[in-house]
DNA sequence: GATGAATGAGGCTTCATTCAT
DNA sequence: CATGAATGAAGCCTCATTCAT
């Protein structure tokens, strides 16, 4: 048990050493002085420096996968709404509460090398797939009008992920409810008057503008 | 004119080196190798590997920069969707031309270090700005429903940031114009069928659901 | 009991383990995996690695002193080469019937650092020291011709440590009577035919050729 | 020019160093100060402690396979005598000439690690092929009685060997020329005074005493 | 200007040994 | 007695940068 606790210290002071630092600049000495542990102690628990990230952004993906639930279309249109906005507001508020997490996702974790790439794409790759599916759920229904389920799932996926960015940066925006509200909003509604979205022929659905 | 011939072609070497294998894993003798000029040479034209990478940097944010054009009101609610098409579709070129700068951008120049933050973040703000302030003319215009047009930029520009990306870390997707247009008519109209935002309460401007 | 049960079991397991991987690779961590005990107990009963390889070659060089029996010249010439040749086949017959400890002597045993020179060197006295009083007593017994015991108690012991060592490396040689026997041969009797040694000037005892 | 000397400099330093602590206790560090440059310039010349040694033992053994020549039996008898013995004196003058060489020899270059031995074993190989075509060439003119040619050659080479191995630990012995005119009588004439080989039945060239 | 040999700070990792339980 | 988590000294190697030619 006390292994688990000395385990989860030094995992909890490499991931504050990262997000302050970055992982490059991070040193396994800054590690072990914020955890406050021996060289030898660290090797113990990871086998290196970067076998330590590979877990945090594991720990991180198995959190953000499951801070995000799968659309159940059951409740109707309405309902599908709400359970994208839970989804959007699960995602913002888990990063939010844990800036150290949301600065590795953002900064850290991009780039790195091709192993870690694998890895992030992947993670990515799972969320643009629940998404897509949602999308063609959302077309099924008849609630979403014709879209390429691919691309419009990116740009979902981005507007989520450069409100977090920007806040990674540390550049400052309203609160996690306004967050919510207008990502839900730009990406359902647009952002035309709907009276100007039908006088500029967005009113009907197919694609022949 | 040499001197200025050979500085580029350094300059591009390593524009290749760090696509390649990333500012971290490129090493300067990596790039004097592709460059065919001698270590000090490097230095001659470089004050260090950080340097050049600014410059790298800069090159690149000034090329965006410059392929985004301000919008210009005065041709109409028609005129200002077709010129952030246009604005859309120089970035997306721009980027897809040039895969290296694409991935440079995308994953090298994030999380370098604080000082590379802050020139990333001006650049962001530079972008946000432009789109913040098309979005104030086009409320001014009646043209854009009342949206937090801080939070709706950032949206914007990620869903463009996130086609890049994944193109960046090899994803295959459509041809630029769907891109563009998927992009474009999912920040102006939505998601939804007309008439499913209309019986959704979607129809009106304001804000009161 | 059961203590000393213990320690032998854990001084095999490290011969064996140095045997395979020699001194410097080998890690107490492999002992003590080998030996499937914790690794306090190890110290427990060693005081360190290299007091257990102190223990290891003492235990060795005790083997191979008590193979090799001091010549008795009361049974004449023909007696006296009976027991070299005891000699000669109670130390192969050792060391081949015990690759591990053959590899000790061939190869760990060998340059490991000053320390240990000198427990090499002092085994490697006694046998020479033997070695040369046997060839002394041959020459009082008229037996041997004149020679330089001290060197030639080198090349003799050179011979049958050159036989080890190939075979410790792996090459394949004839069975262990063979060896015994072209090994003696060697030595008492040399390589020239009788008739070539006489017409070389080699049937005289002195040394002026 | 300067920079073999250089690289020269730093094999030298590098070989008193290993002959004086041993491979494993030698760090680059004493290296570095012994050949008084930077650690940066050791690995400008050699990729790792290793490879250094490795070349380290590459060139002894050229030097010495270059010291051995060829037996040519047209010399008759006496001319291969001659010639075996300027083997064996070359060999020894050259290893007495460079006592840090013999100690990487004779100490160092044991046991290292499997890619050292396999380097070691095949010099032994060549040594021992040189050594057993030699001995069927005396068969064959009939000048060496019946023997084990592969057996007597690994003899031959473990006296000049030992003999060796004693110097390079310390051991006192005669000058070279002692050296090698009792090793070569050792071989060629044994130890037998003639009169009591003939009486033990050693008078004979065949096996059956 | 151009070259490339030389530098040395600093990083990662290993592993023999200790000691509280 | 036995355990195994913790220690930290010490080693190897990289690579951005400098500077004499």
């Amino acid at each position: 048990m006390k292994k688990e606790q000395r385990r989860a210290h030094i995992l909890e002071s490499a991931l504050e050493v990262f997000a302050t630092k970055g992982y490059h600049a991070a040193t396994v000495s800054d590690i072990i002085n914020k955890a406050g542990v021996a060289r030898g102690t660290f090797y113990l628990y990871f086998g290196s420096k970067r076998a330590l990230f590979d877990q945090l952004l594991d720990d991180l993906f198995e959190l953000l996968h499951n801070s995000v639930k799968r659309i159940d279309p059951g409740r109707g249109a309405a309902g599908v709404l709400a359970q994208m906005e839970a989804n959007i507001d699960a995602v913002l508020q888990l990063m939010l509460d844990n800036r150290a997490m949301l600065r590795i996702l953002m900064s850290e974790a991009v780039g790195l090398d091709p192993g870690f790439d694998k890895k992030v794409y992947e993670f990515y790759d799972r969320l643009l797939e629940l998404t897509s599916r949602s999308l063609v759920l959302g077309r099924q229904m008849k609630v979403v009008r014709p879209v390429d389920t691919r691309v419009v799932a990116v740009c979902i996926i981005g507007s989520v992920k450069e409100v977090l960015y920007q806040i990674a940066i540390g550049r400052k925006l309203p609160r996690r409810d306004v967050l919510v509200r207008e990502i839900l909003e730009y990406g359902v509604r647009g952002l035309l008057e709907p009276e100007v979205a039908r006088r500029l022929g967005y009113h009907r659905s197919d694609r022949t503008k």
